[in-house]
DNA sequence: CTTTGCACTTGCATAATGCAAGCAAAATTA
DNA sequence: TAATTTTGCTTGCATTATGCAAGTGCAAAG
């Protein structure tokens, strides 16, 4: 199920054994978004991800440590999914897809206005957002 | 075996339609580091692809513009594969993906010594390796 | 003119994905 | 309190992708 053992000692190859795939990226954009999300929050998602899949990549995703699981608070019947520090460390990644998509493919009105903000400080809008969700785990 | 219907107009989602995989990436990390390369190049990485695999990632970073096919000057019997400009263009993110791996996961000493350039000064690296794919296309 | 190198293709076994249905525990409703 | 719905999965099964080994056709070298 989850990678034994490792292709090679590249970083690229090593980070794709995580998270190349389809669909682990999608889970941790809406988490990036949304800060913390139910199962039923990332099956609402406009790729409708299969649920089998979807518990898959979350159990996958937890087993290399960039996503937790917890208890919502007020409900035994929810999890709440969030990213870890590592998970959070994926943002200049995810920025960069998207200002890479943004020059190739067309994208949707509230993403475009989001890179506007990313192109005029970058780093100012990476360190605000990871801030932001640092704190929402702390 | 090529994607044939968006899942969604998420730029991430459609970035992973075209690269999101465990081998596409690699290709591209080989042509970024060789600047060209024939089908035996590939096959001789670390990661040993195997060769129908390869074949399709070609055909489809080819279908999606990220890669061309070209003669080899000086043998018919070789193919020259080389990054267009939109495969270029994935530089940034291929960087972000060492600097996280750098974090997470051990590395291979050469690779440690180009990110701390990278390090220095990020775009000025990007920058400058960019410019010297772009001139061995042009 | 035979052998080797190169870029693939093909066949087949195994694994991953996708779809639909099912299921148990918790929460809501009646 | 009993019945219904919500939630987070799991299961079965068909389809598709991956991985391995062997094979093919053309170019080049000997």
């Amino acid at each position: 199920m989850a990678d034994s053992k490792k292709r090679s000692d590249c970083p690229i190859s090593s980070s794709l054994e995580v998270w190349g795939d389809k669909w682990s990226l999608l889970i941790v954009r809406d988490l990036m978004f949304a800060k913390q999300c139910t199962y039923g929050d990332f099956l609402k998602s406009g790729e409708k991800i299969a649920t089998n899949i979807l518990a898959s990549r979350l159990q996958t995703l937890e087993e290399n440590g960039i996503i937790t699981k917890s208890d919502h608070p007020g409900s035994k019947a929810k999890v709440l999914y969030q990213l870890t520090q590592k998970g959070i460390d994926l943002l200049p990644l995810m920025v960069e897809i998207n200002l890479w998509a943004e020059k190739y493919y067309d994208l949707p009105e509230d993403r475009k206005a989001m890179l506007s903000e990313v192109k005029k400080d970058k780093e100012g809008f990476i360190k605000k957002m990871a801030n932001d969700l640092k704190e929402s785990i702390s």
